[in-house]
DNA sequence: GCTAATTTACGATTTGTTTCGTATTACCAA
DNA sequence: TTGGTAATACGAAACAAATCGTAAATTAGC
């Protein structure tokens, strides 16, 4: 039984990724980390983590009057499905494809550690 | 001037890569690609590529009773569009992230070609 | 204790997406 | 020419996502 996989929104991503950096927060302090990315109200990003409670995308202690949230959901398995995802639906499936887009027509350039880590990975993967 | 980039939806997606795949089709060609995928009624095909046409995804030609779709705008861009924003949203701004997932957790396996493309590109990318 | 500030809860509104029913128009075949 | 078929147009409904106003509860400072 595999435990049903939930699909966070846009907005949901970008609370989540604040929550995965601070791994415990508060409302207020999500609500900064997304004040300086884009203009919103606080009732918004506390509504949204309240929805976010419901579906079971964070978790929430309660025993304080202000409640402090944590990530529910795993970082590397939800950048998997999204990825999974967008490989099917915009690389015809194949995740090479997607690595020669990423790496190719990139603007920012990759560093030499990082293409290391690449070289490295490939490596592994030759030898199988 | 840079022409405003449109974001597609889920589901524009999936018949921009139709018409990205026949280069030309009409309303009931992209519904019966469709049809094969998930379950949709004609008139709902209908109507979505109509408001892809009034918002510039694909360009038709009215001259006949059955009008004939192209696609307005180019696969890669798109493609380079979406990823560049998951790479933003998802893995930090950095694409390395991105490729170490999208190859490290595979299911599909990668074959020894696709190896040789991308140990080619790395090469690229390392003489510079 | 009282007031102000902070927080959560709730609900309504707005906006965007998807779906499809119905009407209208054009074409074709008998 | 008339009836059937296939196409587009239009609009409404269903659904989902995001935003925020207002109220109620709790806490902290004075």
């Amino acid at each position: 039984m595999a435990s049903k996989y939930i699909k966070p929104t846009e907005s949901e991503l970008e609370i989540l990724n604040i929550l995965w950096q601070n791994n415990t927060s508060t409302v207020r302090d999500v609500h900064e980390g997304l004040a300086k990315i884009k203009d919103v109200g606080y009732t918004t990003t506390l509504k949204l983590m309240q929805i976010m409670h419901e579906k079971g995308l964070v978790k929430r202690d309660e025993s304080m009057r202000t409640h402090v949230y944590q990530p529910a959901v795993n970082k590397e398995n939800t950048q998997k499905h999204l990825l999974d995802k967008m490989i099917d639906s915009l690389f015809g499936g194949s995740s090479t494809q997607l690595v020669l887009q990423a790496l190719g027509s990139g603007e920012q350039k990759v560093s030499a550690e990082e293409l290391e880590q690449i070289q490295t990975l490939l490596n592994n993967l030759k030898n199988q």
